[in-house]
RNA sequence: GGGGCGUUGGUGUAGCCCGGAAGCACACCACACUUUCAAUGUGGAGAUCGCGGGUUCAAAUCCCGCACGCCCCA
C-alpha cells in the first residue's frame, strides 16, 4: 500500500472554529496512525472572503493542539506550493486540457444574463441553473464571442443523464442524478479557480491518498468524480466526515463566534483537552473509555470508527475534562500554564507561593483562567470586601456591624488570633485545625460561623480553597495583618 | 423550489453488518465526606432506540413507507 497522505486545506477566512479544526484532527490523526504525512494546504482563491492575518490563527489553531504538519506552506514539501493563489498556472493549464477533452467548455456568460435566467427559472419553480447556452454554440458563434474578447470562463459539462456514484468510507455509496448537477464553473474570468477545480486537481498532484472534508461538501462530489474522470485520474478514497453542530443544532459557522480554537485556548482551556474531547465528538473506541492521551489517539484511531451523524457541541462534557486533564498535571508545570493567565489578571504573583497553592487550585478549577480568582487573595497587598460579610449567617445576620452580630465575629477572630499568634509558621495545619476547633468551642460558636469569620478576614470571601492551607500558604504575617484589619474592620460596637 | 445527508435519555456515544428486549460518559438530583467551595465515593431519575407498517417465536438491530432536522445549490 502507498504511503498515507492526508490533506488540511482551510480558507483563511478567519479564526478555525472547533468543526474545522476537529475535521483537520481526524485528518492528523489517520497520517499519524498510518504512518504517513500530514499536508497543509492553504485555499485563498476566494479573494474576497480572506482575512489579512487568516494564515497565521490557521497555524495558531493547530500549533495550540499540537496538530503538527510534514508540508505546507511555512515548511515547505516536494509537492508545492501549498497556497492555491500560487497556483494558477496549474490550474488554468489543467482547465485547457479539460476543454481539449471536452469535459469543459468556455462560457461567456454576463452576469446579468446569468441573473435574468435565474428570476425566469425560479418564476417558473425551476431549479436554478446554468442554463447551458455557451455549451452548445456552434463553432462560429464561438468565434464571434471569442473575437470580440468577451471576458470568459471555463464551466464543467455535466453529462446530461446517468448518475455518478462516489463510495464514502464513512456513509457509504453515495449517488446523484447528473441531472440534478449545475455545470459549474471551474475557473472564473479573473484566472482564479473555484474550489471544485482546484481540490481535484491539488489532492492529485499532491499525491493525497485520504481525502477527508466536512459533511456539507457531499453534493458537490459529483462535480469531483466527473473531473477525477475527465483527467482519467484515479479517485482516491473519499470520506466526508459529519459536521459539528452548535447548541442551535446548526452548523458551526462564524456566527458561534466563541468557538474558535484560539477562542477556547484564550480561555484556559489545556490542548490535551481540546484535544481528547474532540476526538471524541464523532469518533468513539469502545462503549466506555472517555479519556485517551494523544499518542493512544493515534494508536487507537480508525477511520471505520467515525460516527455518521452531526454531534452537538457540548461545553460542559468539555469543561468537565478540562478540568479532568488540570487535576491531572504536575504542580509545576500548572503554575506554568496558570501564570500568563494571573499576569493578565495583573496579580503580583510570587511562584513559589503559587507553586505550594498549586494542589488546593487544581482540585478546584476547570478552566485556567478561573485561577486569578481563586489565588487573588494570596498576592493581594490589603484585601477589599464588605466587612458585613464577617458575619455570618445566624450571627444576627441583617443588622448593621454594631450589633450582636459584630461582636460575635470580633470574638471569633481575636479567639483565632490568640491561637495563631502562638506559631512562627502555619505548616501543621492538623494541630492548627484542632486549635481552633477547642477555641471555637470554648466561645460557643458553631464552626461553620467561626471558620467563617476567619475565611472571610483571611481571603476576603465566603467561599474559598481550604482555610489551614490558604493560612499555610499566606503565611504567619499577612494572616494575623489580615485578621487585626478585620477586626477593625468590624468596628467598636 | 431542487438535491443530499441524518435520526439511540438534555448532550457525546456503545450496540446495528453476525436479530433475543439498551451499556458507558457529561450534565442533573440525593446522600456521604466537610469550616465554605471543589474533588472523590455511593445511589437515583431520565430512552416506547424519529413515526407507521411488514418479516420473525423474537427487531434499536432485516425490509417498505412517512415525518422531522440539518446541509448544499438558488
Amino acid at each position: 500500500m502507498s504511503e498515507v497522505r492526508v490533506r488540511f486545506a482551510p480558507s483563511p477566512t478567519g479564526a478555525p472554529h472547533v468543526g474545522n479544526v476537529r475535521t483537520a484532527l481526524f485528518q492528523w490523526l489517520w497520517a499519524r496512525h498510518s504512518g504517513g504525512k500530514f499536508i497543509l494546504r492553504i485555499e485563498d482563491t476566494d479573494q474576497a472572503r480572506e482575512v489579512e492575518n487568516g494564515l497565521e490563527l490557521i497555524l495558531d489553531s493547530l500549533r495550540f493542539l499540537g496538530l503538527d504538519w510534514d508540508e505546507g506552506p511555512d515548511v515547505g514539501g516536494a509537492y508545492g506550493p501549498y497556497r492555491q493563489s500560487d497556483r494558477l498556472e496549474i490550474y488554468a493549464e489543467h482547465a485547457r486540457q479539460l476543454i481539449d477533452k471536452g469535459a469543459a467548455y468556455y462560457c461567456y456568460c454576463t452576469a446579468e444574463r446569468l441573473e435574468l435566467m435565474r428570476k425566469h427559472q425560479q418564476a417558473r419553480q425551476e431549479p436554478t441553473r446554468y442554463d447551458r447556452r455557451c455549451r452548445f454554440f456552434s463553432d462560429a458563434e464561438r468565434a464571434a464571442h471569442e473575437n470580440a474578447g468577451e471576458p470568459k470562463v471555463v464551466r464543467l459539462a455535466v453529462p446530461l443523464d446517468g448518475k455518478t456514484t462516489l463510495h464514502d468510507f464513512i456513509h457509504g455509496d453515495l449517488t446523484i442524478a447528473n441531472k440534478d448537477v449545475d455545470d459549474q464553473v471551474l475557473l472564473k474570468s479573473d484566472g482564479f479557480p473555484t474550489y471544485h477545480l482546484a481540490v481535484v486537481v491539488d489532492d492529485h498532484l499532491m499525491k493525497i491518498s485520504h481525502v477527508m472534508r466536512g459533511d456539507d461538501w457531499v453534493p458537490s462530489f459529483p462535480k469531483h468524480v466527473l473531473l477525477y474522470q475527465a483527467f482519467g485520474w484515479e479517485i482516491p478514497p473519499h470520506g466526508h466526515v459529519p459536521n459539528v453542530l452548535g447548541a442551535d443544532k446548526k452548523k458551526l459557522s462564524k456566527r458561534h463566534g466563541a468557538e474558535s480554537v484560539t477562542q477556547f485556548r484564550d480561555d484556559g482551556y489545556l490542548p490535551e483537552a481540546m484535544l481528547n474531547f474532540l476526538a471524541r465528538l464523532g469518533w468513539s473506541y469502545d462503549d466506555k473509555s472517555e479519556i485517551f492521551s494523544r499518542d493512544e489517539l493515534i494508536k487507537l484511531f480508525t477511520l471505520d470508527k467515525i460516527e455518521h451523524a452531526p454531534g452537538t457541541f457540548d461545553h460542559s462534557k468539555l469543561e468537565w475534562m478540562n478540568g479532568f486533564y488540570i487535576r491531572q498535571l504536575p504542580d509545576d508545570d500548572l503554575v506554568n500554564r496558570v501564570m500568563p493567565f494571573l499576569e493578565r489578571a495583573h496579580l503580583k504573583v510570587d511562584r513559589a507561593t503559587l507553586l505550594s497553592f498549586a494542589p488546593l487550585l487544581k482540585e478546584r478549577i476547570k478552566k485556567l483562567d478561573e485561577a486569578a480568582a481563586m489565588v487573588d487573595f494570596l498576592f493581594a497587598d490589603e484585601l477589599e470586601y464588605d466587612p458585613q460579610l464577617l458575619i455570618g449567617k445566624g450571627m444576627d445576620g441583617t443588622s448593621p456591624l454594631k450589633s450582636a452580630g459584630s461582636s460575635t465575629a470580633r470574638a471569633a477572630l481575636r479567639a483565632a488570633q490568640s491561637v495563631l499568634e502562638k506559631y512562627s509558621a502555619f505548616d501543621d495545619e492538623e494541630k492548627i485545625e484542632a486549635e481552633l476547633r477547642a477555641a471555637s468551642d470554648h466561645i460557643g460558636m458553631k464552626y461553620a460561623q467561626f471558620f467563617g469569620a476567619l475565611r472571610v478576614a483571611v481571603t476576603g470571601k465566603t467561599v474559598s480553597p481550604p482555610l489551614m492551607g490558604s493560612m499555610r500558604v499566606l503565611g504567619r504575617a499577612k494572616t494575623l495583618h489580615r485578621i487585626e484589619r478585620a477586626v477593625a474592620a468590624l468596628g467598636n460596637g
